[in-house]
RNA sequence: CGCGGGGUGGAGCAGUCGGUAGCUCGUCGGGCUCAUAACCCGAAGGUCAUAGGUUCAAGUCCUAUCCCCGCAACCA
C-alpha cells in the first residue's frame, strides 16, 4: 500500500487577480506533490480559493454584481491559470461550496457545544464610512481611518469569541516538542515568542455583512474568514461524510504558506484542532516573499507582475525553474525580468537545451539516428561521468526530500554542466573520423543519451512539459511510457541498444535582448 | 530598549560542527567546431557593514554601533 502523503497552499483571496507571489507558492507545492508523486507516494495536493469577506462584498456592490457571481469570474482566472502553469492540484476548494459551508458550520457547532465558543463583546475602532474596524496599528499618522482618512470612533458590537487561551498552552508545547513543526526555524521563534506574549480569545464572528458563512443557529452573525479559510484543509478531505480520504490523508504533510500567514496557520489552526481533537499537521512551512527588482510588490507602487503574461511569453517551465532555482525557500527573494532572461538563456537554452541537442545531432549525423551497441569501452572519462552521475542522483533525491528545492536544480545543473564537459573530453567529431574508433563513439553517445535520461526524470517534478519533450526526442517512448516514469527507474531502466531517437527541435530558443 | 530577517568580489546569491572565501551571470585571455555565436579551460576582481572581544584559528561565536527590509492579532 502506497504511503499518503497531504499538501496545501492557501487558498487565495479573490479580490484580484493572482500575481507571481501566488505562482510561486504554488509551483513549489507542485513541485513537491510531484517529486512525492514520482517517488511513489499516494499524495493528496489541494489548493483552492477563500471567498467571503466584508471586502469581496463591498467591490462586489460597487461593481453591480452579487458577491458569487464576482468571485466566479474572478475564480475561472484562478484555475485557468494553475492549468497553464501545470499545475498538477487534485482538488480546488472554494470557500463558497455548500461541502465547505456545512464542514465549517459542524465545526462551530461543535466546539461551541464543548463550552469553547461563547457570546461576548467585540470593541474596536470603527469607521463608520467604510463600515470597516481597524486596529491602533493600521491608523493613519493622524489617528485616522487608513482607507478614507476619516475618524474612527470606538463601538462594540455582539460576537462569538473562541477561546484560544486555553489551548496556547498546548500548542506551545506541540511546537517546543517539533521542531520540524514550524519551519523555517526562524518562524518558529516568531511563534514561540509570540504564544509566550499571551494569547487572547479570537474573534471569529462578524454582523456588519453577510457574505460569509452563518452561524449555526444565529444567522445574523457570519462566521469570520480565517476561522472559515483554515478549515478548508478538511473541508476537501469530506471530514463530514467520514470519507476514506479523510482517515489516508490527515494530518497533512505540508501546508505550505506565506510567511505573513504563518501565524495562523502554527497558532489559530493548531487550536482549532484541538479544540475539535484533531490531530494537528506535522509541518506548516512559511515561504519567503517576492520582492520585484528590489522592491516590495504593491498595487499602489504598480508593480505587480501577472504569471499569465510570463506564461505567454516564456512558457511553465522557464518560469517554473526560475522560482525554484532563483529562490532559497523561506527567505525573501528577488524576481526582474533580466534575471529571468538570464536563467532562460544560461541554464535552459545554453546547457540543457544545447546539450540535448547537440548530442542528438551527432546521433543523426554519425550514426543515422541510432543509440548504436558497443562493447569493451571503459575509459577513464566514461567512469568519472559514470560515478558524477551516481553522486548526483544520491544528492539530488537528499535535496528533494529534504525540501531544498533550490539546491536540487543546482544538483541537476552541475551534472548537465559535466555532461557538456563530457562531449569536450571526448571529442565524439574526432571519434567519427577515424572507422576503428567506432566503439568508442557509440559508448560516447550512449551516455550522453543515459545523462539525458537521468535528467529528464529528476526535472520532471519542476518542468514536466520539458522532461516530457526531453523523453520523447530521446526516443524512450518506446522503453517506457513516459507517464508511468518512477524515481527508481533513474537507476533502473537503461536505454537498450539499438533504439532510434527522434527528431531534435530546441527546447528553449534563445532569447535575444537588445544592448542599451 | 516591541519581534524577526538581512548587510560577502561589477550584479544576484551559497557558506552546515569556527580551520587557507565559493557559485551563477558579467569582464578578459585561450581551446574546440558536434551544437541554440552555444560548449570546454584559464585569469582578473572581495581587509566577508563598522568597532571591539573570545580563540592557536572567526564570514562563522560574544558585545556595541550604523544601514536596509518585513511583521506588530482579526489584515489572504
Amino acid at each position: 500500500m502506497k504511503q499518503p502523503f497531504y499538501i496545501t497552499t492557501p487558498i487565495y483571496y479573490p479580490s484580484a487577480k493572482l500575481h507571481i507571489g501566488h505562482a510561486y507558492c504554488t509551483t513549489l507545492a507542485d513541485t513537491i506533490a510531484r517529486f512525492k508523486r514520482l517517488a511513489g507516494y499516494d499524495v493528496f495536493f489541494l489548493t483552492g480559493s477563500d471567498e467571503h469577506g466584508q471586502k469581496i462584498q463591498r467591490i462586489a456592490e460597487s461593481q453591480g454584481v452579487t458577491p458569487l457571481e464576482y468571485v466566479d469570474g474572478i475564480v475561472a482566472m484562478f484555475k485557468e491559470l494553475w492549468k497553464r502553469l501545470e499545475i498538477s492540484n487534485d482538488d480546488f476548494l472554494r470557500t463558497s461550496e455548500e461541502r465547505h459551508h456545512l464542514t465549517c458550520q459542524e465545526f462551530f457547532r461543535r466546539i461551541r457545544d464543548k463550552g469553547d465558543i461563547y457570546k461576548g463583546e467585540y470593541v474596536g475602532l470603527y469607521c463608520t464610512p467604510c463600515e470597516s474596524y481597524w486596529t491602533e496599528h493600521q491608523l493613519d499618522e493622524n489617528g485616522n481611518c487608513p482607507d478614507c482618512h476619516r475618524p474612527v470612533e470606538k463601538v462594540s458590537e455582539e460576537a462569538y469569541f473562541f477561546k484560544m487561551s486555553k489551548y496556547a498552552d498546548r500548542v506551545l508545547e506541540y511546537i517546543k516538542s517539533n521542531p520540524e513543526f514550524i519551519q523555517p526555524t526562524s518562524r518558529r521563534n516568531e511563534m514561540i515568542a509570540f504564544i509566550e506574549q499571551g494569547l487572547e480569545d479570537l474573534c471569529i464572528s462578524r454582523t456588519t455583512f453577510n457574505w460569509g458563512i452563518p452561524v449555526p443557529d444565529d444567522p445574523k452573525h457570519v462566521i469570520y474568514v480565517w476561522f472559515d479559510a483554515l478549515i478548508n484543509y478538511i473541508t476537501a478531505l469530506g471530514f463530514l461524510n467520514h470519507d476514506e480520504k479523510f482517515e489516508k490523508f490527515w494530518p497533512a504533510d505540508i501546508h505550505l504558506v506565506g510567511k505573513e500567514i504563518v501565524r495562523f496557520h502554527s497558532i489559530i489552526w493548531p487550536c482549532i484542532l484541538l479544540a475539535m481533537d484533531l490531530p494537528l499537521p506535522k509541518q506548516i512551512y512559511g515561504h519567503g516573499w517576492l520582492v520585484i527588482e528590489g522592491d516590495k510588490m504593491s498595487k499602489s507602487k504598480g508593480n505587480v507582475v501577472d504569471p499569465m503574461l510570463l506564461i505567454d511569453e516564456f512558457g511553465a517551465d522557464a518560469i517554473r525553474y526560475f522560482l525554484l532555482r532563483e529562490i532559497n525557500l523561506g527567505q525573501d527573494g528577488n524576481f526582474s525580468r533580466d534575471a529571468l532572461i538570464s536563467r532562460i538563456n544560461s541554464d535552459l537554452a545554453n546547457d540543457l537545451g544545447n546539450l540535448l541537442h547537440r548530442t542528438l545531432n551527432m546521433i543523426n549525423k554519425f550514426q543515422k539516428g541510432i543509440v548504436e551497441e558497443f562493447s569493451g569501452v571503459n575509459r577513464d572519462v566514461d567512469q568519472s561521468l559514470e560515478s558524477d552521475k551516481l553522486e548526483t542522483i544520491r544528492k539530488y533525491r537528499a535535496e528533494m526530500e529534504s525540501m531544498k528545492l533550490s539546491d536540487a536544480m543546482k544538483t541537476i545543473w552541475s551534472f548537465v554542466s559535466r555532461s557538456n564537459k563530457y562531449i569536450d573530453e571526448t571529442a565524439p567529431w574526432k571519434l567519427a573520423k577515424n572507422p576503428d574508433q567506432k566503439s568508442e563513439l557509440a559508448a560516447t553517445l550512449y551516455n550522453l543519451v543515459e545523462s539525458l535520461r537521468v535528467i529528464s526524470i529528476m526535472i520532471s517534478p519542476a518542468m514536466p512539459l520539458t522532461s516530457r519533450k526531453i523523453w520523447k526526442q530521446l526516443g524512450l517512448d518506446s522503453t517506457k511510457n513516459f507517464d508511468e516514469v518512477q524515481l527508481d527507474d533513474i537507476e533502473n531502466l537503461r536505454i537498450e541498444f539499438g533504439h532510434r531517437i527522434e527528431k531534435p527541435e530546441q527546447l528553449f530558443p534563445r532569447i535575444e535582448v537588445e544592448k542599451s
